[in-house]
DNA sequence: CCAATTAAGATACGCATAGTATCTTATAAA
DNA sequence: TTTATAAGATACTATGCGTATCTTAATTGG
């Protein structure tokens, strides 16, 4: 039809042992290592520097290739994260008392999420805002991260709080809280911070 | 130099009463037309979709006039937003009571904020982190916003509130939990939620 | 009141990237 | 071994950013 130039010479081997192995990955594999390449690909241009031609070039692969399996580079990136680390995961911590537990919690979700970085979540908040998934994860309602009733229910069983005051946006608070503040802010939340949060402002509001 | 074609043949008649008619706005005038044009754009096609040559076409000049004061989109929407609106600004509500007072405010700044749209602040944080103007505006420090601590002082007054118990952190709550609520979720925040912070977590925290 | 200066407004351009389409060929399935 | 699928390379269109250049209206100041 027009004056296409036609197919590469060079066969595009990939760098592995031996060069002009021929390897194609395919299915599952690949999807994986687009991931990966995502996630690197976050982790060292961050999110409005990242393109899909950077991702694929990454992956060694091709832009044709990731889009037949993510329509956007939001939706991309939001697969990259949870493929990488789910924010709310792991096992719930058991120190013994609610106030060990839930520094712990609060630790472990600020480190992952300052791992993502907040403009990555902002940037993504602002070209996909109606997407679910995205809000799904940073709220922590994943399947399996049901963590902070299990450890509000273990300190209501030894009587550390009321459990009728209980509400659903108090459980949340103190994630909340963690989260806003590292949306707005440029500098990783100190431990101080986390501290407050428990200490003046969650606790109180839970004791018989 | 090079085979540039020069000049307009039609010399750029803006819509005024009669065709034909030569004005040129400057200085100020012309920053606020494209303060405002900026906005109404925001307005109609939202933060993602809004173009430097849109503003520009929307207030009936150039990109190069607009560039020429704003060195970026985030930097005009920014401009934009606070000429338009500061969020907390306004005078300071005086019901009688710690409450009311407290309830007006929240309503007026989530209001406002759902006017913006979380979508634009979303978009600004991810292509403009580091600036501080925004996290200034989004905070309520704009010079002449200090209704919360008016409102605060007033209610010690009253012995509502142990005012020992006031913290920045507890003082900042209310209005960090609302703008929590609507930069994560998609729907306007309902009273309902309004109050639920207001009685369930803010003013226990302060009852002496 | 006229000349000199400033900046508005029009336009073009280079560049990056999104997203799509097309083609060859390695790999898997039959 | 043949056939179907999809990987990977490449080209292409469209959009929008940010810059540069040029003309001319508006302002300034002697």
């Amino acid at each position: 039809m027009d004056s296409q130039k036609l197919a590469a010479e060079e066969p595009a081997r990939r760098e592995l042992g031996e060069p002009g192995a021929k390897t194609r990955r395919r299915g599952d594999s690949l999807e994986t290592d687009i991931l990966q390449a995502a996630w690197d690909e976050l982790m060292v241009v961050g999110y409005s520097h990242l393109t899909m031609e950077g991702v694929a070039e990454r992956a060694k692969t091709s832009k044709a290739v990731v889009y037949r399996r993510w329509h956007s580079r939001a939706e991309l990136v939001i697969a990259a994260m949870i493929h990488h680390q789910p924010l709310m995961g792991g096992d719930v911590p058991d120190t013994g008392s609610l106030r060990g537990d839930i520094l712990i919690l609060l630790r472990r979700m600020s480190l992952r999420l300052e791992e993502v970085g907040a403009e990555s979540i902002h940037g993504l908040m602002g070209e996909y805002f109606n997407e679910v998934p995205l809000v799904l994860y940073l709220r922590g309602r994943q399947p399996g991260a049901e963590s902070m009733s299990v450890i509000l229910r273990r300190a209501a069983e030894r009587g550390e709080i009321d459990s009728a005051k209980v509400t659903p946006r108090i459980a949340s608070l103190p994630a909340d809280l963690v989260r806003h503040e590292i949306l707005l802010t440029h500098a990783p939340i100190s431990d101080a911070t986390i501290v407050e949060i428990v200490d003046d402002i969650f606790l109180p509001l839970l004791r018989p």
